[in-house]
DNA sequence: TTGATTATGATAATGAATCGCAAAATTATA
DNA sequence: TATAATTTTGCGATTCATTATCATAATCAA
C-alpha cells in the first residue's frame, strides 16, 4: 500500500469514515495526474475512463484530501480551486504564467525566514501563507520574441 | 478637486467615458472608507447614507477604479473581493488574522528583491505578485492567553 | 447477516459577480 | 439652450464554482 493511501486510511479511520470505492478510485487518478488540478479536471479525468462517479463525490473527496494533510487547495485566481499533494512534498511556492497557464513550482529559504521576519516584528503568529509570482514564463516570452521579428 | 478625482476624471475623458453623480460619489465614499472594502460594504454604507445606487454600479465603478490604476482589487480567501486605494501608495504586502479578520500591512524590500531573483533564475518576467500570511494577530493571541489563565 | 452509520449521485440551492435591457443621464454640438 | 448621440443606471436574470439536500446504496463492526 502507497504511503498516500495508508495516510488517508488512517484519517478514515480515526473518523469513523469508511473506505469506499469511489474514495480509492480519486485518489489513485490524483495521485497518477499533473499537479494543481482542478475538481472539473479531475472530474472528466475519470469519466473519461469509464467512472460514472459524480462531481460532487470528487469536491467531497478533494475537502477529504486536505483534511487529512494529503493535499491543499490553491487559489491562481482563475476562478477555480486547484489541488495538490502535499504529502511527503517539501513546501515551496508558485510562480504563474498568465499566457499559457503554466505553474512553476520554487523554494527560496531566504524568503520563507524573512517572512517570519515581519511576522515576529508584528507580533504576529503565521500558520500559512501564499506567495504568487504572476508574469510571463520563459517559454512564452521567447514565442513572443519570436513573433515579433 | 483632489488627486484621486483628477485620475479618476483624467481616465473618464481619456476613454469616452462619462462623470456622473453616482461614480462621484463611490468615490467619496470609497475614499472615505477602511482599506479592503468590499463590493457590498460599500454598498450598504451607500445605502445607510441614503443613497439609492445599485450593486452592480458598485462592482461596475469599482472595476474603473482598478482599470484607471485608483484601486485594486484583492483576494483574502474569504471568498469576496476586496479593494484598496493603490494611488499614490507604497506597495506593500499583507498579514491577515483568521481570528478577528484584521489586516496588517506592511513593506519588505528584501522580500521583494528575492522575489525578482527567483524569476530570474527561472527566466520569468513577474507582472504582479501575492504576498499573504496568514495566522493570528498580537490583539487575538493576547485575547486568547487572557482566556487560557 | 444484520443494522447502524456513512457515502453516493442527481439535483437543487447558494453566493459573488456579471449581463441584458429599457429608461435616464451626460455631453458634444448647433 | 435645445438636440441627439453615446454612455450609464437600476433592476432582474444569469453565470459559474461549490455546497446542501435527500433518497438510495454501500460499508463495516458486531
Ligand atoms: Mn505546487
Ligand atoms: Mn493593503
Ligand atoms: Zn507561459
Ligand atoms: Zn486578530
Amino acid at each position: 500500500m502507497k504511503k498516500e493511501e495508508a495516510l488517508l486510511k488512517d484519517h478514515i479511520s480515526k473518523h469513523n469514515l469508511k473506505v469506499t470505492k469511489e474514495r480509492s478510485a480519486v485518489l489513485r487518478v490524483f495521485l497518477d495526474s499533473d499537479r494543481h488540478i482542478t475538481a472539473e479536471e479531475l472530474y472528466r479525468k475519470m469519466r473519461d475512463t469509464g467512472s460514472s462517479i459524480g462531481l460532487a463525490t470528487i469536491y467531497r473527496t478533494l475537502n477529504l484530501f486536505c483534511e487529512s494533510g494529503l493535499a491543499e487547495q490553491r487559489q491562481f485566481g482563475d476562478g477555480q480551486a486547484r489541488y495538490e499533494l502535499v504529502y511527503n512534498v517539501k513546501h515551496h511556492d508558485h510562480l504563474i504564467c498568465q499566457a499559457c497557464n503554466r505553474i512553476i513550482e520554487f523554494q527560496n529559504e531566504e524568503i520563507e525566514a524573512l517572512q517570519e521576519k515581519v511576522a515576529k516584528k508584528n507580533n504576529f503568529k503565521i500558520f500559512s501563507h501564499k506567495l504568487e509570482l504572476y508574469g510571463i514564463c520563459s517559454a512564452c516570452s521567447a514565442e513572443k520574441n519570436a513573433l515579433d521579428q
